[in-house]
DNA sequence: CTTGACTCTATACTTAGGTACATAGTGCAC
DNA sequence: GTGCACTATGTACCTAAGTATAGAGTCAAG
């Protein structure tokens, strides 16, 4: 199987599939005698596993730490829970700073008597309140 | 007043300040005889309208409209309403999709009894269910 | 034996919001 | 009259995860 069809089949672009091979999150792909790329059907399962890991937020570095830590076997498994563990921790925080920016802006949109329209208002009513 | 105070004064640095100009963010500085740009007091203020417009999840390109917008006066305040609106969407979206992130790593943290050690498992479910 | 589809490498570009550097000029104090 | 701090412009670099392009090579069909 050539690069082409990996890709087609796993849904991502040749492109990324080269990306992939040279940042280390895929192992390189034996060569035909011409030298191109030559796959076998786990590549597109791996890549798969890739496009999931991000779909559940972690980063490609991570994929990287994470898939490393697997060939290492179950000791390793500590480690895997800690950038888990990591990870959630900083979710929540993103999670945390967005719904005040949420709610700062729904606030304004339904609440907002200013002067100035809102949502400009919100951005210079410290500044009025150091004028006042 | 310089650059450099304004910056100072700002909590910015420097070539943020010229960067904001350049991008259309703050007005064009009068300059000194010598080249030097030279602010009154009003740019620090303004600065800090942009960095609160930031806190709040705007990005510069929408603080930019916004900004115009203003400078056009109540009529445009519709057109304000519509960005804000638009923003609140998108937060709404992009908090969902970490809440679904952050709740599956929690739900694998605690209740993974998988073969595979927890995070990998996470990955690797589907693969195994198409196998098995 | 040439056309078209595919692949190779290497490099540059993208978004967003900056930071850092190189090189040159300014301005003040000693 | 020199050293130091400041400023000017322009360019390159950073993260993240790719996409796009150039220029060259491969391969199968007609």
């Amino acid at each position: 199987m050539r690069i082409g069809e990996v890709a087609n089949r796993a849904g991502v672009s040749i492109q990324a599939v080269r990306m992939y091979e040279r940042i280390g999150l895929l192992k390189k792909a034996k060569r035909l005698p011409s030298g191109y790329r030559d796959y076998s059907v786990e590549a597109v399962a791996f890549i798969g596993l890739i496009k999931r890991a991000q779909l559940q937020g972690f980063t490609l570095d991570e994929i990287r730490s994470l898939i490393h830590l697997r060939e290492k076997g179950p000791p390793a498994s500590r480690e895997m829970r800690e950038i888990a563990r990591a990870k959630l921790t900083v979710l929540d925080q993103k999670i945390e700073r967005l719904r005040a920016q949420r709610d700062a802006i729904e606030h304004g949109l339904n609440d907002c008597h200013c002067s100035e329209p809102f949502p400009m208002c919100m951005f210079t009513r410290l500044v009025d309140s150091k004028i006042k």
